[in-house]
DNA sequence: GGCTTTTTTTCGAGCCTCAAAAAAATAGTG
DNA sequence: CACTATTTTTTTGAGGCTCGAAAAAAAGCC
């Protein structure tokens, strides 16, 4: 149950606060941290000192080109960017890259390899995850201990923890816990991300004003997945990372969904799916992989003239439709980012969509609903990694206490 | 944005945490306190002074015989029953009932009146619900001035700031600001909660070992409700109180709902719905009240023999399992209570509910799911009401301060 | 009655935040 | 260029909170 806050929380608890007010504004003056803190002057004062005394923090002065106003002039403060730095794995469909990130935000570092992610055995693939952080921490350049998380994004179900990869569909290997793996062999925190839920995170901090409280980031790649941001938090499963949106029941008993069940949204939405209907094969075949270049031929297809590629299109709509309306239900209707390669072809799947969401409980706003799209997931994905490794090295490496001593003793 | 913790909101948000353990434990302790808040006993020492010599906690000394321990005895710590009271008023279909409750949580006065909601207008149907409640407040027996929250729990949709009845089954009406007529009226803060929110809430109380962090609670009634909890806290939408697990589609196109659209869960599984499968009457067919009574003849007759009737239970229990396999691939499976005249038919609905759940993302984990049933409603409702008003006098209250002057200045 | 054990209270120390005042840094002004 | 007005930042002293240690209280045990 919730806790006491001890006298010493105080002071981390604010140091948190400064350091995220920092990281969320562009170079904040002590006045505006004041400000959206709602603290003193004095106190932001205290703990400013501390926080650049420590190296955490920087006085950014050649910012901007003086406002021309009278008084003192406004110090910005900013993440001093060699504080630390932290890494990024993401491990996509035969796609593996690696960042390197500086403390302010910056990538310095990067590589990438293609590998057969649908074949590897177990042994295989985690090693070639290890090996590919260890070339960029060994990077001469790079000063090995200032590298302060690892965070791994990666196509798939992952424990509510951020421990494990439960289930991928980019591979048959189950239950692999890349965050322990990683922590082990390198000696440094690490998490086990949802592609989907760093993609929300990204969505968050590039376009705070549209995504801030309430939003959904819907993948329509092979697959269909969902980040869900709620009351401003990412909102996981309570055993998996949950939101899976793909899997919710569009028809009972009908196409055959790559999971193996059917009915699913995806084995109507995904990419597979569209092909499958668009060619005219039976909803009972086995899930291809389908090509982007495929995928946007077909679209191309569609647009051209009214056929079985267009009702491919409407039919993925509709479910996809359907999907949202039960959604919506649950949640109300919410902002919608439509991201990857089947989201630039979203002007095919929009009409039918809509008018599935209309028939449903969430119909009645249906118009007030508005829709993006951002056909590259990958860059979204790093992002969203790079910050929820960032943010960890704010909160619990450069404001640390709270957690582990207090609540010891609660049942 | 989350704001910085001022000094002196230290000491009301330890204080509220005092006053929320003594609630949730039986009759703690200081030193009890002391453990599961993880303060020191100085702090719960001064802290519980200051509350009981503000007459907000009582010793109840005289609490057990004194488990013969070595050592200076424990005293247990109450609310102090005096310190304020609570009104709780429950609008549901044709029935109006108002209870006053004491702090410490004791029924101290109670009345309950039939009235056909379905056809009075708007200003008769506000009027007797303020009328009841002036009825309780002018009590000679109860001292007015110590009514300190009103909560009033309706069958239907609220807003997500528990304001207003946005739209509800048991009357043609929408948008009745309840919680501002109230206030208003006797100048006591109120809140207009959605009823199977509140029986979420009544669980979490009655049974915190089985009902803690996640579990669903799920009203089978003349419609079909739902109440969350997530993490520990009531799930609402971010407009509405959100939670339409009854409007969740499950067939495209299909049975007419009382909501005017086609292939809601509840489309199947009302107790119209099962009643108009059972009765060969179309799916297109207008929803009808039937009454609890019919329901009970109806699953006994369904229980008798194999016929349209248990096909009919057949049915509502696969749109539940469906709607809640898609409800599991978001959130993951929980515990879940059925609550409700039909949960007493449960018997007859979870066969065909557990199949259709083996059939989703949820599946894998089908059997561990777990089933309770409590066919009666209505208490469960008054006592959430109870709760959600009750910790509302604890935490606002007893412990004021922070909300008004903290983070006022955030963009 | 004295001893042990456990709970509760008391007390001084150490921090933290706050408000007010002081200091710092710049633009305007004559 | 000195001086004033203005705004930001730092300093300072006061008050309040929690903590640990020690003391006090209240029982059982022998």
């Amino acid at each position: 149950m919730s806790v006491g806050i001890r006298h010493d929380d105080l002071r981390r608890r604010n140091r948190a606060m400064v350091i995220s007010a920092v990281r969320r504004a562009g170079q904040p003056s002590r006045t505006e941290i004041a400000a959206t803190t709602g603290l003193s002057h004095s106190t932001i004062s205290a703990i400013s000192a501390d926080l650049i005394h420590e190296g955490i923090l920087t006085e950014s002065k050649a910012s901007e080109p003086t406002a021309l106003k009278r008084g003192r002039p406004q110090i910005g403060l900013a993440q001093n960017p060699e504080a630390a730095a932290v890494l990024t794995v993401v491990l996509s469909l035969n796609f593996l890259s690696v960042a390197v990130i500086d403390y302010a935000g910056q990538v310095i570092a990067e590589e990438q390899q293609r590998l057969d992610t649908l074949v590897m055995p177990r042994d295989e693939l985690i090693g070639e995850c290890v090996a590919i952080v260890r070339r960029r921490l060994q990077d001469p350049d790079l000063d090995l201990g200032s590298v302060a998380r690892i965070a791994m994004g990666i196509q798939g179900i992952t424990d509510s923890h951020s421990r494990a990869m439960l289930w991928s569909p980019i591979t048959p290997l189950t239950d692999i816990p890349f965050a322990d793996i990683l922590e082990k062999e390198f000696g440094i925190p690490a998490t086990t991300e949802n592609d989907c839920n760093m993609m929300a995170v990204a969505l968050q901090w590039r376009d705070p004003e549209r995504y801030r409280d309430d939003f959904i980031a819907i993948l329509l790649s092979h697959g269909i997945g969902m980040g869900l941001v709620l009351k401003g938090a990412l909102f996981t499963g309570t055993h998996s990372s949950g939101g899976e949106f793909g899997h919710m029941i569009h028809r009972p008993g009908g196409a055959l969904c790559r999971c193996g069940r059917r009915g699913c949204v995806e084995a109507y939405a995904g990419n597979y799916a569209i092909w499958r209907s668009a060619m005219g094969i039976s909803e009972d075949a086995a899930p291809t992989d389908v090509g982007d270049a495929d995928m946007r031929a077909l679209a191309a297809k569609a647009r051209q003239e009214d056929g079985p590629e267009r009702e491919a299109y409407r039919r993925a709509g509709e479910a996809l439709g359907f999907g949202l309306g039960s959604l919506f239900a649950l949640i109300d209707p919410a902002p919608v980012a439509m991201v990857g390669v089947s989201a630039a072809a979203f002007d095919l799947i929009e009409p039918a969509l809509r008018e599935a969401i209309a028939q449903t409980a969430g119909g009645q706003h249906s118009k007030s609903i508005s829709f993006d799209t951002e056909p590259n997931e990958l860059p979204l994905i790093r992002e969203g990694c790079a910050m929820r490794a960032l943010t960890f090295v704010d909160q619990e490496i450069f404001a640390p206490g709270g957690q582990a001593r207090a609540g010891k003793h609660v049942a």
